[in-house]
DNA sequence: ATTTATACCTACAAAAACAATGGGTATTTA
DNA sequence: TAAATACCCATTGTTTTTGTAGGTATAAAT
């Protein structure tokens, strides 16, 4: 998995499409001039979360995009690995040198603690940021702690 | 915060280290056959890890790296903040197109959501990534689910 | 002393990914 | 019919990633 600025450009938008759940189609040129990015750079995000089925899209004048489901229902793994081109994790299989098994044990091991990252993203929904961060604000801290999970 | 293949190159390494933590130092010639890792490479990512003290480094024949503390006392975090370059978040300070206050609120969020998976990642240790993988080989299920943190 | 094995440093370069641009077509509403 | 939107594709400039190359400094072994 990466955690790169485009996949920050899809969760941001993700999180202005979600602040604007229920009220229509949102424009995908609002949203740039909102979140100061390029229009022809959130339709390729788009595109790719339109495919993945994260979010439906209406054409012509009133039309633009909207959250497939609601902010709930909508993790912020998905989100970022729409966008992400998928890795190749390891490719260290078939080589010679893999002495004391301690080569495929380190990338286990890392392997083991992706998935664990994962795990993490895949348990936060947008919905949540945006109540965690109401919570933070309202100084409620007990919910903030919880949510961080550790 | 980025995550990248630089990130995760830095993480394997010190894993490689902390495998043999005790033994001595620890060539990057070594590392570089265990892992598939450019020796060359490997120098600059041990120069930073260096600099940010999580490695201590021996010259001469018999020289190589050990690690400064032990595993149990370096957590996932340091390790790929040593090595990855700061990114300006958000850089939307100063904007004029800041209508509504929408702008800065998605950002906000965007700043929240990294907050919070870096105080994940900051939890845990390249001890605990050790240990956990070999929690889950053995089926403690409690143990994995509890380190999950979710 | 000389050799050797290592860290350590700097400059460069190839490849990949990111970010954006430009020019279109398709669809729907007004 | 016109306008607003999604949608698509090719290209381009920049940055980041990932290395290569060539050295110097240090310390151990011979």
């Amino acid at each position: 998995m990466r955690l790169t600025t485009k996949g920050r450009y899809a969760v941001t938008a993700m999180l202005d499409l979600s602040l604007n759940y229920g009220s229509g189609s949102i424009t995908l040129a609002d949203i740039s001039d909102r979140q100061s990015i390029s229009l022809s750079y959130l339709e390729q995000l788009f595109s790719r979360l339109r495919k993945q089925g994260l979010v439906s899209s209406t054409r012509g004048p009133g039309g633009g995009y909207q959250l497939s489901r609601s902010a709930d229902e909508i993790s912020v793994l998905e989100v970022i690995t729409a966008v992400d081109e998928k890795v190749d994790s390891t490719a260290c299989e078939g080589k010679a040198n893999c002495n004391d098994g301690e080569q495929c044990l380190s990338h286990e091991l890392w392997t083991s603690l992706s998935d664990q990252i994962q795990s993490f993203l895949a348990g936060i929904t947008l919905g949540q940021v945006i109540k965690n961060h109401q919570s933070s604000k309202n100084g409620d801290r007990e919910k903030v702690i919880k949510f961080d999970g550790i």
